[in-house]
DNA sequence: GAGTGGTCTAGACCACGGT
DNA sequence: CCGTGGTCTAGACCACTCC
């Protein structure tokens, strides 16, 4: 008799998946603890574990200690997005990447920036405008502010040659991001440098970088009209 | 003598992300492999694997069997996005959500449709336009489509209290979904609904989902102004 | 072919958190 | 308290892929 090929972890993801959708176990029903799904599926408990952990881990299923699995009320999966290095996105399309500097400065913070990366007045900020093309095509126009108080270094380079993104990607440390998605209408200047209309409507990507809690960088970029991010799950 | 706290995997985790960050493991690096990293750190290969699987999901490692594991030339991490149903996330926010359909219109696809959904011209499709409002300020503005051929009992539905995300979410099961993140000019009709100027830019995400290959449902979703889609990583 | 990651097992201890 | 998930171990076999 055919020996049953050996029960793997993505076997009984996709049993409790079909348990699921099937209804046997509805929104918010109990599922029958790890030790009694490694009997029933005849394997370890180990690889039940795993199983459930990506589950949850997906967002189908609720987890909690004594009180057991839960399928949640609405199966919600997670997107997820790999933010890349801008050159490498363009590149990979199998366009060619080219960048342009259009200004840089030095000054102390803004108010606002003050308000939002949590700095005080007096702190020196670079500020630098950039665009970067997709095959001669005008791809995103970046605003970029970098903390010179976290990144002092910063101060040396001249962003002529290096977009700021990859440079403080490749030389700088860090351990949160955040970012916000959004849709701005265009301006004169971002319409000019985008070459759109103005009021064209600009998919918009904030992203704030911290190490540790000290503020590194904010930048905002700008895509051209018609630029939409993707992703599959 | 005090017993090292038994070695877990995510100090591990931390450990490696601390030999990435101080260039002791440079950008495309051959990290050692997991016996070794087991032996160095002195716990088992399976923590060890542990920890190197969720890094490389994470983005900051590429493994391949017998070449081994390398750090990847920008570490860069995924965000992550919780796509919830829209009645969760606005009352999640704390305030009130209500709903309210527009417009229900069952027809044969439109051309366009049938290109982007792989649909003949003879399928019959039910097209639906809803708002989504938070606190009676306009939250989204939804164009949706359902395919009926796939999803035949939809017909049955009035969708007059119930959207039809929510509903589709809870009664149709799916196995992949693409989402689109873009920005839109505002039209009269959408600057109508959603209560701003026309020409404003309008976040916007297009959602589309299959099971095993056919194709359910697509959907515009079109956020007010000001709408911002963040997430920390 | 041989090295590396991918996975499974059987058993164990621990920590959280309902009861 | 004590059941449930969370994690670790030591050992094993397998599958892919580079050489």
């Amino acid at each position: 008799m055919a020996k049953t090929h050996r029960v793997g972890y993505q076997k009984i993801k996709a049993l409790v998946m079909q348990s699921i959708r099937n209804g046997t176990w509805g929104p918010g029903a109990l599922v029958p603890g790890e030790v009694d799904l490694a009997v029933q599926y005849g394997c370890a408990r180990a690889t039940v574990n795993r199983a459930m952990r990506e589950l949850a881990e997906e967002g189908i299923i609720d987890r909690k200690r004594k009180a057991g699995t839960r399928v949640k009320q609405s199966p919600i999966r997670q997107a997820k997005f790999s933010i890349s290095v801008i050159r490498e996105e363009i590149e990979t399309s199998g366009a060619a990447y080219r960048y342009m500097l259009v200004n840089r400065m030095q000054s102390t913070a803004p108010s606002w920036l003050c308000a939002k990366l949590d700095l005080k007045p007096t702190d020196q900020v670079l500020q630098l405008h950039c665009m970067h093309y997709s095959d001669k095509r005008p791809f995103q126009y970046e605003d970029r502010w970098i903390n010179l108080s976290a990144v002092p270094n910063a101060a040396d380079i001249d962003f002529e040659t290096i977009g700021p993104n990859e440079w403080l990607v490749r030389e700088v440390p860090f351990s949160d991001v955040e970012l916000k998605f959004s849709a701005t209408r265009a301006t004169n200047t971002l319409a000019d440098f985008l070459d759109c209309a103005v009021d064209d409507a600009l998919f918009t990507v904030e992203r704030t970088t911290w190490l540790n809690g000290t503020n590194l960088t904010f930048a905002r970029m700008y895509f051209g009209v018609g630029y939409q991010l993707a992703t599959k799950l």
